[in-house]
DNA sequence: GATGAACAGTACGCTACAGTAGCGTACTGT
DNA sequence: ACAGTACGCTACTGTAGCGTACTGTTCATC
């Protein structure tokens, strides 16, 4: 959200909004998100106030990018893998990710921005999820073509037992094994499995 | 947290708590924790900040009852009903439960809590989390032992297909049917469908 | 080498909020 | 009726944090 950029390519540019982001990523881990004052992220990164100011409108502004930072992007998949291999990459992809401390921590804020109406923030959120969605729609269709799934699987079955499972995961409320990833694939195909 | 009580029963100080903690819910509900300071309290509530400061020792101590309150008390189940209506019911109620706004909005300050090691909050979060969890536990037995469920499934399990999606819920990642309580107990039961 | 942008550092004003002290009033249980 | 105490009110201190103004320095580019 950098408001000016006259001089397109300026390193100190770069290495200042490097430098805040990751002492924002850091004070949001360590403390959750009222701990990124910006004197905090001052203290902690070197740039001087005035120049964060440069970067970003306010605090809030900030906050958003930092979360963002963490938030990054969401795993994809390869279109040309059959239906069960892609769907366990898929799963196991998200699940090393929900097990991110860094994401984790990050969570609570996004929920908060969101049931507080902050539209940044949950454009961010519904963005991302939008995308899982849409894949897991395309694998829906993909395991009922080859016959791995009952064609009555729906959408909505696939939130409940395959994304559910990975916000429990994120929400850090049970030491899962390192193979939930393979057993919550393997308990939604044995609810889909097909009749005969 | 009351901490003077040597007067077991005095109606003022029942309707200066109350009067207290309905404030703070709302504020809760309607602008997250940070909402919940003492001040705004004293303007909803009209109660003094000295009569709060003399029931809670601090802010946060205040924050954790205003929480607990809204957090209130999980669904249970009556003992002598069979496995698989007790499971409808115990789910529904969660279903619903997880559908309140209060807890809805609550959630991501307990989750917020949680990551920064607040002891108070979290240990009441891990309290119901653990009955929830023993309830379950003793459904799983039930309907092993009535022949509905495989073996097979463990509680784990159980925490992915059907808490999970109870979480999932309370984060309002998506807009379920009415009936979606159903649907997760189903897509329970499709998994553990015993052999044979 | 000169110009302008980005930068560090400091100081400052302002607001919101936590928490305390003292005093007088109104209520409660006995 | 009366002692005890819960309460409301006002005023106050102290602090954290946002955002801005100002000064001087370093860097990139022409």
């Amino acid at each position: 959200m950098s408001q000016t950029a006259s001089q397109a390519g300026d390193r100190r540019v770069a290495r200042s909004r490097a430098a805040v982001l990751e002492a924002g990523v850091e004070l949001l881990v360590e403390g959750g998100p009222n701990a990124v004052t910006v004197e905090a992220v001052v203290q902690r990164s070197g740039v001087a106030k005035t120049t964060i100011y440069r970067h970003w409108s306010s605090r809030d502004d900030l906050v958003v990018d930092v979360i963002g930072e963490v938030v990054g992007s969401a795993p994809t998949l390869s279109p040309d893998m059959a239906f069960e291999p892609a769907l366990r990459m898929l799963i196991r992809a998200n699940c090393e990710r929900a097990r991110d401390d860094r994401l984790r921590r990050a969570f609570p804020a996004m929920l908060l921005a969101k049931a507080q109406g902050q539209p940044e923030l949950d454009s961010l959120r519904s963005q991302t999820d939008g995308d899982q969605r849409a894949l897991l729609e395309d694998l829906l269709r993909r395991g009922i073509a080859e016959g791995r799934l009952n064609p009555s699987a729906t959408l909505e079955d696939a939130l409940l037992q395959l994304m559910a499972p990975l916000i429990m995961i994120t929400c850090d409320f049970h030491d899962f094994d390192d193979d939930v990833a393979d057993r919550i694939v393997d308990l939604f195909l044995a609810s889909h499995r097909p009749a005969g």
